[in-house]
DNA sequence: CCTGAAAATGAAAATCATTTTCATTTCTGA
DNA sequence: TCAGAAATGAAAATGATTTTCATTTTCAGG
């Protein structure tokens, strides 16, 4: 674990969920951290590999990254003005689990969204 | 619907599961026909716009397609293999309609994937 | 405190899937 | 038949990611 690891695996804490690498990258300039975007990459990709981080892919292939274990949250988005309300997600959780043991599937994880307008729109 | 929206399905059927554009492109210049790369990755957005093919993505990245089955389903994806199955979702329907309920939304939709390792892997 | 080998770094170039541009060709309906 | 619309595809552009390579930092022994 170097010290650019280190700075990534901060990041993720401060972002508290997923991020790309170009988006951390662009974060850690801005906190005044001098670190190069092919570091970044590096860091990433070792921290994956010891499963100190997930990876995954966001809808255009984008890979996205968050620290491995983060509860994580989902999202209602509004598809007019954006705006987005966490919410729970329990059912969720439990239908991945009884999804991936009905098939023998181990180490999952999922993606959920829902979309649709809000109340304002 | 045109010709070449025509022959990339066509392809699809052929090869029966999941493959990338370039795959794609490769199997029907092999077959002898005449078409450009950039007319299949159109025909596969109108495709999959038209809920005709479906789209996801390799664990590098790289989009895949198939043909839709029926149903609106989720999927089952290995993380090594990619190899896929479709899952039922009625908890997830549920989930969504809960939710939007609860915060007010409209017309809402969702997306949903479970990802893990699958047993041969 | 040196010193040199190994590891880390990052700028620039390379890669590769995908999208865009744009000039040309094919369709289509009046 | 003809004009405008849609489709086509070669080439260029894009954008994330990886590779290259020369330089800098780290650090274990002397």
């Amino acid at each position: 674990m170097n010290k650019s690891e280190v700075k990534v695996i901060a990041v993720l804490e401060r972002v508290g969920g997923f991020a790309s690498a170009q988006e951390l990258y662009q974060l850690l300039q801005r906190s005044g951290e001098s670190i190069g975007l092919t570091t970044v990459y590096r860091a990433l990709q070792s921290l994956v590999s010891d499963k100190i981080v997930d990876q995954l892919r966001r809808e255009d292939g984008e890979a996205i990254y968050r620290l491995c274990g983060d509860s994580h949250h989902h999202h209602l988005v509004c598809k007019q003005c954006g705006s987005t309300v966490e919410i729970e997600g329990s059912a969720i959780e439990r239908w991945t689990k009884a999804m991936a043991e009905e098939h023998g599937f181990r180490e999952v994880g999922h993606t959920a969204e829902i979309f649709g307008i809000c109340p304002n729109c």
